[in-house]
DNA sequence: ATAATCTAACTAACTGGTTAATTAGTCCAT
DNA sequence: ATGGACTAATTAACCAGTTAGTTAGATTAT
């Protein structure tokens, strides 16, 4: 078919340095030209696989979400009980994120572009990522609630305060580097944030203090 | 003094728009046309006033980070103990981004964009700003733990944590509010959200869970 | 088998609309 | 009449997107 190289291998190429640059950049510090550069190919082949920016953007978004969707919905899909399910699911969300850096970055973006007509994904995003995830995790949370096992927070707020705690961290952390003097980034420190959030949403969630740390320990590291 | 208008009102008004226009579409996004016109100021009047967009930028973070200083050091250098202090400093903290909405947008812009180089901007805000308030919480924290009225969180886990469930909260409600089918910036939902952050550091941080409603209750609504 | 034809993959060079920044001044209060 | 406040007009640089091709493997005809 081809000539040259391998189509694929070029596309992921683009794909993957134009991620790198739009979560640095954001779409409009963004540079097409750059892209290119990272992706070792020239810039008119971005327009031979991408119709424009905004598109290559908009497909930069969607690998992201959905490598993140399937990871998330593994374990929303199991049969855990309640309060070992959110807690294998913030676990599963803090590792997909410490092993996706750019993914929180991204979020951030879109979260802040999400205002009339900012952004021609985000409708697409919702509908497609967020809003099943949230209807999941609340419907886990008021069944932990009916069954007494959980404190009677509000899911539109306790959610929230979850994503925030774990996304918060990693794109906070450049800055966090320069005022605490240590790595927030470091194997060790991040292995810290996991414990450190985990224990914050069972103290927080869960009716009997006793249990929190057992459970925390259960989700457990992966791999 | 001038001689037209007034110098202060052209520079507050250039400022204020500024800071609507960066915290929306960020310093490459933003645009020097779009401020000037909605400051209805000639726009070389900026570059009279600023050296440059970069400049202009950095007059908005100063702006905003010291009003958020002054605010939080009032409550910082009262002398309330631990457990009031901890809650006071959060609620007066959420109170300021409440009504500076733009605040949160130009801190996390600010935090992504900290890496080498990436802005001019970040060494003097973490030395002015971030440090000494991260500093003083800490210090606050360790108090309430050496007393035994807090439980043995790590600071430099438990101040990011506090700030993320309240500025993760108003940068993404334009996304929240399309997930949830209701607007998370009205006062009603704001006023839920304070509550729901001051008791879930609370359920987080304090030692006795009994003690946690009154004290949430009583850093109270402010004016 | 091999020459002719085709097509997907890829590139160097260019274009023109956009945008930050400057210039060369005017206006007006004192 | 002088200096601070302000502006219309202009400029230089930048950068997304295009164009007009080239390359090399695949397909087909002979």
């Amino acid at each position: 078919m081809g000539s040259r190289g391998q189509p694929e291998e070029s596309r992921a190429a683009i794909l993957q340095a134009a991620a790198k640059e739009f979560a640095e950049l954001g779409i409009a510090g963004a540079r097409t030209d750059a892209i290119a550069r990272e992706a070792q190919v020239n810039k008119a082949l971005l327009y031979y696989y991408f119709k424009d920016k905004e598109t290559l953007y908009g497909a930069v978004l969607d690998h992201a979400f959905s490598g993140m969707k399937a990871k998330v919905f593994r374990v929303l899909d199991s049969d855990l009980p309640p309060r070992e399910k959110i807690m294998a699911y913030a676990g599963e969300y803090f590792d997909f994120i410490a092993s996706n850096q750019i993914y929180p970055k991204l979020m951030q973006r879109e979260m802040m572009r999400a205002r009339e007509g900012n952004s021609v994904h985000i409708d697409r995003l919702i509908k497609t990522y967020f809003r099943p995830i949230y209807r999941r995790v609340g419907g886990l949370l008021r069944k932990g609630i009916a069954e007494g096992e959980f404190r009677k927070v509000d899911p539109a707020h306790f959610v929230p305060s979850m994503i925030a705690m774990i996304v918060f961290y990693f794109s906070s952390a450049p800055v966090m580097r320069r005022i605490v003097h240590f790595d927030p980034l470091s194997p060790r420190r991040i292995a810290q944030r996991r414990a450190a959030v985990l224990d914050f949403i069972s103290a927080a969630l869960f009716q009997s203090r006793a249990s929190a740390s057992p459970a925390a320990r259960k989700s457990g590291v992966r791999k």
